[in-house]
DNA sequence: AGAGTTCTGGACCGTTCTGTCAGGAACCGT
DNA sequence: ACGGTTCCTGACAGAACGGTCCAGAACTCT
């Protein structure tokens, strides 16, 4: 009973979401986020209440999508591992430029802005990157049980040196750095992995094919 | 003649930067920076004009002592070169933890944050990175030349992973990554550059001797 | 010392910000 | 149709914001 929202709390905070990884949290006025969002201030801080705990709301979704999109890249048998790593490089190069316009990944622009309102954000931050680093040093242990990573290799401190790589990335493509020159840094990073010999073909710079997506 | 002024400049030029790099150019008042720089409003209008003119001065500050720093960490003989990539990735891990307060890069920020109010400063950044990447890219080819890289590498691409690198660690460190692992990530990205068999010790994990500075 | 000049600090203005509130509109169940 | 409930819109208050200005302090030169 009673007049039904007129809007759907999860676009509003997917379209959020965008607004604040635009602008940043202190760049973001509640007039903006209600403009985003598509509806007054009055609806908007009935429904979510504060301008942190609205971050804090769609922090918490874009952190939910990252893991399970990063996951979903690095999961899989061992036999594709190292492809799924070269995948994680190459995606980490588009990232930016798959977005139609220029929005930065969420945990970048909260660390970076360091955003100190929420210790809640702060610990959801830290669990994000957490569980990317855990997806992608299961990746490169499976890729070491498949014989294609050096099974000496330090796997967390690769994972720790790709979640690195991932970020740097990001933070050239928006200083202007072009579609291909991000490519060939993702392949040149590929070539520093320990790849093993049966791994890496004698003469061509690309040792695994990857994926048109 | 006249009463002479009760600053530097200077001082209050970089202690202005402290503090946009603490809080970004949003998230900094011009109380702030008053309060910062130890003068009142006045003074400070009359000496710098906008709040966007002083945030373009801070950075090209920074920026100039930006550049000369890794221009002096990586500047030297072809024979020590590839020690001196060592320290350029030593001195990222280092880069946010020597600083008391957490302060980050400018130049990080500025491009993260999307300060968008001058086109002069977006040129400044960009500068700023390709000088950077020159001298990366110098002493990369330098430590070619003296037989430590591979000869056939793609110099301007491993200058760019390094960039990345060095980014993506500062990324990192912000969230709370401890010093030893952003160490290990630091070497871990040594032993991905091409370096030749000369270069690389049989079983020895640390190829090159760092300085301990 | 006094005149002229420059700098300082805080008051001030108009705007924008966050957060609240009330009156009216929209809807559901009966 | 209609009462009860929920939601929306626009207005509102108090604080903070960027930027200006001026009266007086501090200094140099004569």
């Amino acid at each position: 009973m009673g007049r039904p929202p007129g809007f759907d709390k999860d676009k509003v905070v997917q379209a959020v979401e965008r607004q604040f990884r635009r602008s940043g949290y202190a760049g973001t006025s509640v007039d903006d986020i209600a403009k985003a969002g598509g509806l007054g201030r009055g609806s908007l801080y009935a429904a979510f209440g504060d301008k942190s705990k609205l971050y804090l709301r769609t922090l918490e979704a874009y952190c939910d999508r990252n893991e399970a999109a990063w996951a979903a890249v690095l999961e899989g048998p061992d036999d594709t591992a190292l492809e799924r790593l070269h995948a994680y490089l190459v995606k980490s190069a588009r990232f930016v430029h798959d977005d139609p316009d220029g929005l930065g990944c969420m945990v970048t622009g909260f660390v970076i802005e360091g955003v100190d309102h929420d210790p809640q954000a702060s610990a959801r931050v830290r669990q994000a990157l957490m569980r990317i680093e855990g997806s992608l040093t299961e990746c490169v242990q499976a890729a070491q049980r498949h014989g294609d990573l050096d099974a000496e290799a330090d796997a967390p401190g690769i994972s720790q040196l790709l979640m690195a790589i991932n970020r740097g990335m990001e933070v050239l493509a928006k200083a202007g750095l072009d579609a291909v020159a991000l490519e060939r840094v993702a392949d040149q990073a590929f070539e520093g992995l320990p790849l093993t010999a049966r791994a890496r073909p004698q003469q061509a710079p690309r040792p695994v094919v990857s994926d048109a997506s």
